[in-house]
DNA sequence: TTTATTTATCGTAATATTGCAATATTAAAA
DNA sequence: TTTTAATATTGCAATATTACGATAAATAAA
């Protein structure tokens, strides 16, 4: 045991999981919010934004492209990180549709 | 190691990083979505909805609960759990907030 | 070519998470 | 009181994550 059973769950629920999971480490919000702020692509700067060592940060973004949150492209003999917007835009979906929701039934708990 | 290093960051980051690592699972969304479902206070079904034992959901719903995704109160000899609206607006706000930022600037990767 | 500079990967130690059987707890029902 | 039902806790094994030093790879600069 100690393993995930994705099996037993939609394509869907694993996405947005995956998603979120991917967020739900401190670094890698700094890191996207970082992103965010710099309101550009950026290179190596995080590392020098974040109290880790670069092998831990290139970790965290390698963790952040594979969920789909950032892209990366390469210039020269660096690498251009910026956010996924479509991925963003997926979950602002997501928590909104929930909120709706949510909105009408206050009769809880 | 092994630890996240949360000292460096600060509490905003840690607590949006906890609530998106609440959600970063399957069967907690699985447990989100069906609270959602069946749109009021339930108590012990969910154990029949998911393919996870017993232990294994009263674990998952701590940890919501602990995130404060969710609250539950005691009704005779069962739990009612609910979502917690106020957690879920807030981040709904943040990946709003997030996706409005992202809007503008196409000139990236 | 040699020497930085930048990012990735490997290896590894420390810690956290996942899942469940067994058991405890608590309150309703008989 | 005894039994049943619902939920929580404990203990443990399997696996995953976090972090970093050492090192590799690749390009730019000298």
């Amino acid at each position: 045991m100690g393993a995930t059973k994705t099996d037993f769950f939609t394509s869907q629920q694993n996405q947005v999981a995956a998603q979120l999971k991917a967020l739900g480490h401190p670094a890698r919000i700094a890191i996207i919010e970082y992103l965010l702020k710099v309101n550009t692509c950026i290179c190596g700067d995080i590392v020098n934004e974040l109290p880790l060592a670069q092998p831990t940060i290139s970790q965290h973004l390698k963790e952040l492209k594979n969920a789909g949150l950032i892209k990366g492209s390469i210039e020269g003999n660096t690498i251009c990180y910026c956010i996924d917007e479509k991925t963003i835009a997926r979950l602002q979906k997501y928590f909104a549709a929930m909120a709706k929701k949510l909105a009408g039934n206050n009769n809880c708990c």
